[in-house]
DNA sequence: GCTCGCCCGGAAAACGATTGCAACCGGGCA
DNA sequence: TGCCCGGTTGCAATCGTTTTCCGGGCGAGC
């Protein structure tokens, strides 16, 4: 039987509450009391009860997080920021695989906030009214991490993947491409398929670059999707001197096509990433790559949803943190 | 302020005790009772608070999980088979990464158990008396996974480090190498440090070939610590001509090296990994690895938890499971 | 027609904390 | 000497379930 408040309470010849007032750091007990307490709690191994302790205050020390597949390169970066700011403010992570699954999704969040936690982080792609009424059936705040709803209304942490887009693109434009392929992500992904697709677009647009939807594949974002769209494009008559993936495996594969193909990258064919994610420096060539801060993704997701969870007031819900291109081997070094 | 099973209770017209024998399932109620109660939960949307049936059950239907860190690809993969598993048993997981810092790993083995987790499983590399001291201070069933401790008194699932590292040196002693180098993990990690340097020792030894310090190195299982070791060993005036590296990462870091000195693999330099993280499929050349099935690690280790849970007869409580190795092209094609 | 079980369902006691409120205790001040 | 006051402490209600124990009602057997 493990040893409870109330035998702390006895072995000290205190009341319970200020037993709890010692445990929590309440500054009402006199310094004589509080040494007696923790002498007996010491001499009993006393463990406080956290689920106790939650039924009594409503608070847990728990936030959920919902991620697509924790075992992805992408996703596990991120976790680990989560987690990491998580812990500094000490909140403990029930984590959770949705695998973009919308009725595992949904179930998630639920079974989540049956467990009462002060908090959850999403991650997926789509946002679906589905969810947004999920999310605000209890009062618990919500943080998209990587993510964001069509109309902004969930607090959300992501980078301007259009504007990464446009930037990769135009990098390639820069070097003097005019055929210029892109593997983008699926359809159904707002951001990753959608919005970077945007971005490519408009910036071939700028440059009066005419679009070939023969230059365009949605992969998965693994690597087998982008060996073998790559290797399709080079099948083409008048096939790309360039390629932008929506995806660093899916760029690493790009470059194996490539490579299969008897071709050399970046001489023949450039090809940039997106993600940089630590695969990118373990390649020959390696990576260059549209960075996206994963890590401080989910670093300041967990960040904004402590506010949230302290009522801390908070200026801008919406927060799009700075993206850059990393130059590696896999592009030409630039004139300038 | 939610609603409770009180207040489903007055809205159906029954007691609290129905309504929970309902919601858990128990055959002692009347169709046309559990109709009228289901029908009043539909309607007020109730939400069982776990918390309080914790509370009251002493379950809690969470099993906490400590791992290194959750970001590396080694790990993640394992976390993957965890939580599937966990899911398939309805359990929640608190995911803990401890850096492998005992200090850490210790206080969240507390926070866990404060927390009144079902079960605990813990990945790291040494596993001290302070360790097993902590996790026996509750009575929590624990499971290590791709850990041991010293004498075995704990439940764990792993492959066979030694052998496995047997296998590989073997196999390249049979394509006919003398000077084969290895780059081993930390030698504080008793498996992934250790065993599988005894193994490559042992396999010298049977075939005559006298261990040559120069050609051991230690790194701590990144690429950057395989791009460096195998660059100091090519740097040897009789350096080697084949490389088993105790990690996927710092086999490809090795690859690299020798790559980047003008030499071929695996014409000039055979090279063998350990893991078979998806890596390796990733890379020219792809990456012949010693098979551990980390997924499965993690699942097993997660149903043996289950299975203790729940009180189950459990056989083994030392689970080995099968290594092979996956031959591509980082060697050159067997004779056979 | 009566008794014996068996179902069902209710009352209420845990579970192990937190916390608002009241009480107590000296000391300072009038 | 009496009163007020601030700092400590205890009492007891509360959090939302589960679960034990019991009793009422009803069908069946004799």
């Amino acid at each position: 039987m493990p040893v409870t408040i109330y035998d702390v309470a006895r072995e000290a010849g205190v009341s319970m509450a200020t037993v709890s007032r010692v445990v929590n750091g309440n500054p009402n007990v006199k310094p004589l009391t509080r040494k007696k307490v923790l002498a007996a709690i010491e001499r009993l191994g006393y463990r406080p009860n956290a689920v106790a302790r939650g039924l009594a205050s409503k608070k847990t020390t728990t936030v959920g997080v919902i991620i697509p597949d924790i075992s992805s390169l992408f996703f596990s970066e991120l976790a680990r920021g989560i987690e990491d700011i998580a812990t500094m403010y000490k909140y403990n992570i029930i984590l959770c695989n949705s695998d973009q699954r919308m009725e595992k999704e949904l179930q998630l969040i639920n079974t989540l906030l049956e467990k009462q936690v002060d908090g959850l982080l999403f991650m997926g792609a789509e946002i679906k009214e589905d969810h947004l009424q999920a999310l605000t059936s209890a009062s618990v705040p919500t943080v998209l991490a990587a993510t964001r709803d069509a109309d902004n209304t969930l607090p959300s942490v992501t980078i301007d993947h259009f504007q990464a887009a446009y930037d990769a693109t135009k990098a390639l434009i820069d070097h003097g491409h005019k055929r210029i392929a892109m593997i983008t992500g699926p359809i159904n992904d707002p951001l990753g398929g959608l919005m970077r697709y945007e971005g490519y677009k408009k910036a071939l647009a700028d440059a009066g670059i005419p679009l070939d939807e023969k230059l365009v594949a949605h992969g998965n974002y693994f690597y087998e999707s982008g060996l073998r769209t790559a290797g399709e494009f080079l099948k083409l008559s008048d096939p790309p001197t360039a390629i932008f993936a929506a995806s660093d495996e899916m760029a690493i594969g790009a470059i194996h096509a490539v490579q299969d193909a008897g071709l050399n990258v970046p001489a023949d064919i450039e090809v940039i990433g997106h993600d940089n994610i630590r695969l990118v420096e373990m390649v020959r060539p390696r990576l260059t790559s549209v960075v996206q801060p994963m890590y401080d993704i989910g670093a300041v997701a967990m960040r904004l949803l402590t506010k949230y969870m302290n009522n801390e007031h908070v200026e801008e819900h919406v927060v799009l943190l700075p993206h850059r291109i990393e130059y590696r081997e896999s592009t030409r070094p630039r004139e300038n």
